[in-house]
DNA sequence: TCAATATATTCCGATTTAGGAATGTGTCAA
DNA sequence: TTGACACATTCCTAAATCGGAATATATTGA
């Protein structure tokens, strides 16, 4: 039987940081032989080579053969699924941030309202 | 030295699937015990407690002491940094529906203008 | 204090994973 | 056909990771 390699799964694919860095350089929507990639990393060409076979089985990047290249791009909607998991959480943060925002506006009012009246706020 | 342990950082603390069922169980914003956790999960106490120390140090989990009990909470703001991240792709597959749906509103029209047309429509 | 309960920690083995080195494969150009 | 590329694959080792078992720690109640 093959010996695992590399992880398949996106959420996996993602956690490599050297996985994200390959993703970065796709980022732009181009498409870029593995050579080229290589040469924005600090990897040798066989590790760049089992990066993207793990982004490919991922559906993270898809390869078309060019010549003797292999040009790789971006498949985005194979984020898709990390984005709907993590986009459900996004409210608790959202949240937080309105509350900031409308204690900042309730203080700024209460702020007016002592303007208006005079120096000498009244108390209560 | 200490035997390294599970991984702290979001993206490896997201990978792994059981986690990310821990943080499913928290994720009605209600705090929980660990023994409370144990029951909706199929792995026993020591595992559970592993996964909750990954999540507490990767900052996705809260835990308070009550009485002998840990209470754990989602601390959704943890996650921020991979939602940042994968924000960041969404508009290619968001652009690709609007092509899609574009193209469909396309097509509706020139169905329209066919049929006002008649049966015969002109070749160009 | 002692037993029970809740949880963390340590120790361990099995498995996964990353990357280097070596090698295989396919394509091009002369 | 041959050599030079571009890239993938295989083999290997070290390290990371997971989960079970056993054990340690803390809290509570009797």
């Amino acid at each position: 039987m093959t010996r695992k390699a590399y992880p398949t799964d996106v959420f996996s694919a993602i956690a490599e940081p050297r996985r994200r860095e390959v993703i970065t350089v796709l980022s732009d929507g181009q498409e870029y032989a593995v050579n080229e990639i290589v040469l924005r990393m600090k990897i040798a060409q066989p590790a760049v080579s089992k990066h993207l076979g793990a982004l490919r089985k991922a559906g993270v990047v898809t390869v078309v053969k060019r010549g003797q290249h292999r040009m790789y791009r971006l498949n985005a909607a194979g984020l898709k699924p990390v984005h709907d998991w993590v986009k459900v959480f996004e409210r608790y943060w959202m949240h937080q941030v309105d509350q900031i925002k409308q204690r900042a506006e309730r203080k700024a009012l209460e702020r007016m309202i002592r303007l208006d009246e005079g120096p000498n706020p009244k108390e209560e």
